[in-house]
RNA sequence: GCCCCAUUCGUCUAGCGGUCUAGGACGCUGCCCUCUCAAGGCAGAAACAGGAGUUCGAGUCUCCUAUGGGGCACCA
């Protein structure tokens, strides 16, 4: 059988994470059984669509790297991909069960359905629709189609008694008691199907074999099932996934949970606000992998051709799962860290410019290798370089120059005699300043860090930098030597006895 | 309230009747390395929700309780 899934999103604004988590088990599903995956646009609930979502979306995977073979953009034989442009085929559908007594009109008011709901909710019954208009006769029936303008809602008139077992591909069998079930609504009175009606429909024309989808969906399944039923069609096998959770572990995640941010960590939600705090696609493709999956082999970090390889829906984790941020930043790192300088010198420039200062290719190439592992987030990269971009150098204190166990004097003392020693350097690059700076700190009897942090502070004017000697090297013997000269003279003021 | 699903360290997870005095990872703590910060190395604290069964034997199977989650729309 070829294998063929779908990831059917609603037009409503930005894709949520747990969103893209359903995508990419989908996604890595088709991909590992060699088959397809269609992306499905499911707008039909008019009051909800937002313009310009769909680009979000295509946008957003595509940035991912998830690659879907038939779509709204891209076509296929099993079009439209849209279900709004797919209307005649629901109606079709909707008549055929209602000719067949398998559905129903439906005349109620919302104001009705309201006060059923109230009803049902005081008298402590199952929340659900009394199928008043189930069982009209042809009289009532026009009857309340000329008192409504005939306006009509079409119900599914599920199976009264028995049960209807779902057969969850990691759950195992669900049992569901019918009566428990309700007439859901299958065709609107606007003339568009709700996600019940067009799901199925969609999901057997388009020979969907299997439905990976988010557990909020389970409880709904056994009417799903019913219609397969109905329509005497084969049910795609289904599996639905954990809910990503809110990093405390209460409730679904959610844009409120912004608010939940601790520690100063700001946790991203929509799509697009990862790449706005600096994530990376691998890192996070890799860390949704992780959350609900595992690779096995207590392997944390894997890239997808690799999950591609490995993927086992039925290794899923039933249990839901909380949005591991810190676990995601780390894995940032990681993956940042494994890139490939040059790549990551790419997507570093935005980051820069975007904190308004102009970036030196040359000096962004060069000092990349060695702030590479100290990034977590892109924007990381702004703290460490700062010094490279700074239109003007503002020098730090004197006081911020003296090293532990130093007094002014002796801290100028070791400053100016590296001046001397640089100075005399025809090759200002990283290993020879290095070399001749340790030699340096043995000859005048200072401790490494006496003078190197005092070096960081005159020339970097930084706390925290990279590396020291490839910091030199790319600022330049020129005005390093500048620079110091300025620090060993503000030493002066530090110094009592100087004159 | 009703229905459904779930329950191993704080978190993500391994475990599919004996090899579990429960393994890995993040985070946390300590030490090492060290020019700062990282990265890396080593060490440490930290869990089978509770109770009944089944079985020679239960983290692993069954039931009950508790807790958490999902759902109960002319939203998906």
């Amino acid at each position: 059988m070829t294998v063929r899934v779908r990831f059917a999103p609603s037009p409503t604004g930005p894709l949520h994470i747990g969103g893209v988590r359903t995508a990419l088990f989908n996604w890595l599903f088709a991909r590992h059984h060699n088959g397809a995956f269609v992306l499905r646009i499911e707008d039909t609930d008019r009051s909800r669509y937002v313009e310009g979502s769909i680009d979000l979306i295509t946008e957003g995977l595509s940035w991912l790297g998830l690659d879907w073979d038939e779509g709204p953009d891209k076509g296929g034989p099993y079009g439209p991909y849209i279900q709004s442009e797919r209307l005649d085929i629901y109606h079709q559908w909707t008549d055929w069960l209602v000719e067949h007594g398998k559905a129903y009109r439906c005349y109620c008011t919302p104001e009705r359905l309201e006060r059923v709901r109230e009803a049902n909710k005081k008298a402590g019954r199952r929340v659900g629709y009394d199928r008043r208009c189930r069982n009209l006769s042809e009289e009532e029936r026009q009857k309340l189609h000329e008192e409504t303008n005939g306006e009509f809602v079409v119900r599914f008139a599920m199976p009264l008694g028995g049960q209807t077992v779902v057969n969850d591909l990691i759950r195992g069998n669900i049992t569901f008691n019918n009566e428990e079930l309700t007439d859901l609504v299958l065709m609107k009175s606007d003339g568009f199907p709700t996600y019940h009606l067009a799901n199925v429909v969609d999901d057997h024309l388009m020979e969907i074999s299997h439905i990976l989808r988010a557990e909020e969906w389970i409880a709904s399944a056994p009417v799903h099932a019913q219609l397969y039923e109905a329509f005497g069609w084969e049910m795609p096998q289904i599996a639905h996934l954990p809910v990503i959770l809110n990093p405390n572990g209460k409730g679904k995640l959610s844009k409120r949970s912004a608010r939940f941010t601790s520690e100063g960590m700001s946790i991203p939600i929509l799509l697009h606000e990862f790449p706005e705090e600096g994530y990376v696609p691998t890192a996070i493709l890799n860390f949704l992998a992780n959350t609900g999956w595992h690779i096995g082999e207590d392997q944390e970090v894997f890239y997808m051709d690799e999950a591609i390889e490995k993927f086992d829906i039925s290794n899923v984790n039933p249990a839901g799962t909380a949005f591991d941020i810190n676990k995601l930043q780390w894995l940032n790192g990681v993956h940042i860290r494994q890139m490939d300088p040059v790549e990551l010198a790419k997507l570093l420039k935005p980051v820069i410019e975007a904190h308004g200062y102009e970036v030196n290719a040359g000096a962004l190439l060069a000092i990349t290798p060695h702030i590479q592992e100290r990034l977590k987030l892109l924007p990381d990269v702004i703290e460490f370089t700062e010094f490279l971009w700074k239109a003007e150098f503002e020098p730090v204190a004197p006081e911020e120059l003296i090293q532990n166990k130093m007094d002014a004097g002796g801290q100028q003392k070791a400053l100016q005699a590296a001046y001397d020693k640089l100075q005399t350097l025809d090759k200002f690059d990283a290993d020879t300043i290095e070399a001749e700076l340790r030699t340096l700190v043995d000859e005048i009897d200072v401790k490494a860090g006496q003078l190197f942090g005092s070096l960081r502070m005159a020339v970097i004017a930084q706390i925290v930098s990279p590396p020291l000697w490839p910091s030199l090297e790319i600022v330049g013997k020129e005005t390093v030597l500048e620079r110091l000269k300025l620090a060993i003279e503000s030493l002066d003021a530090l110094i009592p006895e100087a004159e």
